[in-house]
DNA sequence: CCAATATTTGGTTAATTTGCCAAATAGCCA
DNA sequence: TGGCTATTTGGCAAATTAACCAAATATTGG
C-alpha cells in the first residue's frame, strides 16, 4: 500500500460535507484573509455561539480548519490554502442547468 | 451588476452539497472517465435504481451534471471538467486534525 | 480564591435527507 | 398497437442535521 493511503469516499465526502452548509462556508471563506477567533466568527454569522462552535467542530474534524487557543481566546484558520482554486471550480459549475437552452458543455 | 453575477454563498453551498454524499461523490467520480448511462450508474452505486436517480437528479440541478437521452438510455456526463483540481484540494486536507499532534500547518 | 469573559458541551425539538417500494412516463420494436 | 426496457416520480418511515437554551469548562485579572 502507499504510504499515503488512496483518499476514500467517505472521508472525501466528509470534507464536503463540512463545507456544504453557508455559514460553514461562510466562515471557510473569511478565513482565507487570515485567522479570526470564535468571537469574530459569531458576529460574521450571526447564529448564537454555541451553534457557531458547533459549526466550527464540525469543519475542524473534517480538516478543514484548525484551531489554537491563546488567552480567552481560541483563533481558527485554514488548514489549506487551496480554497480558492477549490471554490474556482464550485463557480465554474452553471447557474442551473435546468434553466439553460443547452443541456450539454456548459462551463469550462 | 457584473454580467455574472458574484457567487452566492447558497450557490456554492448547493453545489458542495450535491457533491457531499459518498453515492454522489461516487458517481461523480466516475463520470471523470466520460459519460455513462443511469444503468452503469446503478451498477456502479448498487442501489435501487430509483434511488440512484435521484443522486442523479440532485447533482443535475445542482449543475454538476448534465444528462441527455438517447434511445431508451440517459447519459450523464459531468458539465466542467475542473472536477481533478477539485478533489485534489479536498485530498490536500488531513486525514483527521484532531488526531495530528500539531494542530497547525498541517498541508500544503 | 472569586468574578468575569470566551468557548464548548449536553439536550431537545423541528426540519431535512435518505432509500426503498410502487406506480407513472418515455422510447423502441415486433 | 401492445409489450418490453429504461428512467423518473410520488409517497412514506428511518436516520441525520440544525439551531436554540442552559449548563459546564477554561483562562485571566483583581
Amino acid at each position: 500500500m502507499p504510504p499515503t493511503a488512496p483518499p476514500s469516499l467517505a472521508r472525501r465526502a466528509a470534507v464536503l460535507k463540512a463545507l456544504a452548509h453557508p455559514s460553514r462556508l461562510l466562515i471557510t471563506e473569511a478565513l482565507m484573509a487570515g485567522e479570526l477567533c470564535v468571537c469574530d466568527l459569531r458576529a460574521l454569522v450571526g447564529d448564537d455561539v454555541s451553534t457557531v462552535s458547533k459549526h466550527l467542530s464540525i469543519l475542524r474534524s473534517a480538516g478543514v480548519l484548525v484551531s489554537e487557543k491563546r488567552g480567552l481566546n481560541v483563533y481558527y484558520r485554514l488548514s489549506c490554502n487551496c480554497f480558492g482554486d477549490f471554490l474556482n471550480c464550485v463557480d465554474q459549475v452553471s447557474p442551473d442547468s435546468a434553466s439553460l437552452p443547452k443541456p450539454l458543455h456548459n462551463c469550462c
